[in-house]
DNA sequence: TATTGTTATACTCTATAACTATA
DNA sequence: TATAGTTATAGAGTATAACAATA
């Protein structure tokens, strides 16, 4: 059934049909999809009081073990932010008591960021009601299908990427 | 090769070895891919002056055909943000003489945003470096893994959207 | 001098609410 | 009363630049 990428490619073949439009196909559709799915998710994260942000932090500090430690600049090049950016997310969280930062003993320029009980117990819990929800997205292709996609879209990022 | 989202799998799984993460392969490809390629389509777009936002504009009127003309709710509609959200695009592409607004004859209320010519030159600059743009990234994918692509990402955005 | 990290500041984008005008 | 559109306002998020402290 077509959707309105089909329509919107349709228009370009009426309107200019000597422009090759056939990239829409793929690159309209990613960016919908990816919208979607991240307003799908930011309603999971907002049953825990959390935005993808704040989740992604804890889940980072969650993962990476215990001591459920990371320095401020690593927590930046994971989400690609600036460390300026992380400090304002670090701030929101530590008002609430979800993470608190300590000192680095090694360097005395550096900070860890460390989960709180709370912070650790929120994103215990958040996690897999996150993970049911993109349990719940994903489960309409199959194993072998998702397996595929996430093939073509790993070399699809790298040619974006360079 | 293992990339980024590998490593993040790989880390749950020795921390949380109970949650099945592999939706992850997935969805953490979807929105860095789209992420990525976001930062890519910007810098065409910049070498235009413009913004994705405004060439969204500009593209929706040119395809709409002669004489490139369109309410801005249905505008609003299209890019899935607030007329109030397009007054402000519109407001800024006006005052660059890039659209302008007519009143609709036909309804005292009604606004028709039309191209002019500046604005129509320059997205009929502007589509062919963009479209370029596309092709060099999609075209590490043959036709038929794109059609799949396409395929996959259309039952996913579905999926995320109910 | 370079690096880590924070804060001050400004900018962009958006939505909500209030408002005008017309149907 | 409902609809189309704009503006005023406030909020969220970010980056740049300035700053402090340590390597």
């Amino acid at each position: 059934m077509p959707d309105q990428v089909d329509r919107i490619i349709e228009q370009w073949h009426t309107e200019k049909p000597d422009l090759d439009v056939t990239p829409m196909a793929v690159i309209g559709r990613l960016s919908r999809t990816a919208m979607a799915v991240e307003l799908r998710l930011a309603r999971t994260f907002a049953e825990h009081g959390l935005d993808a942000a704040s989740f992604d932090v804890l889940a980072t500090l969650l993962r990476s073990g215990a001591p459920y430690r990371i320095a401020p600049l690593e927590l930046a090049r994971e989400a690609m932010i600036s460390t300026s950016a992380v400090a304002q997310r670090l701030n929101k969280l530590e008002s609430r008591g979800l993470v608190l930062r300590q000192a680095n003993p090694n360097d005395g320029r550096g900070t860890f960021v460390a989960l709180t009980d709370a912070g650790k117990l929120l994103i215990e819990t958040a996690l897999p009601d996150h993970l049911e929800t993109e349990h719940a997205i994903t489960s309409v292709l199959n194993r072998g299908e998702q397996e595929v996609l996430a093939s073509l879209l790993q070399r699809l990022n790298t040619a974006a990427s360079s």
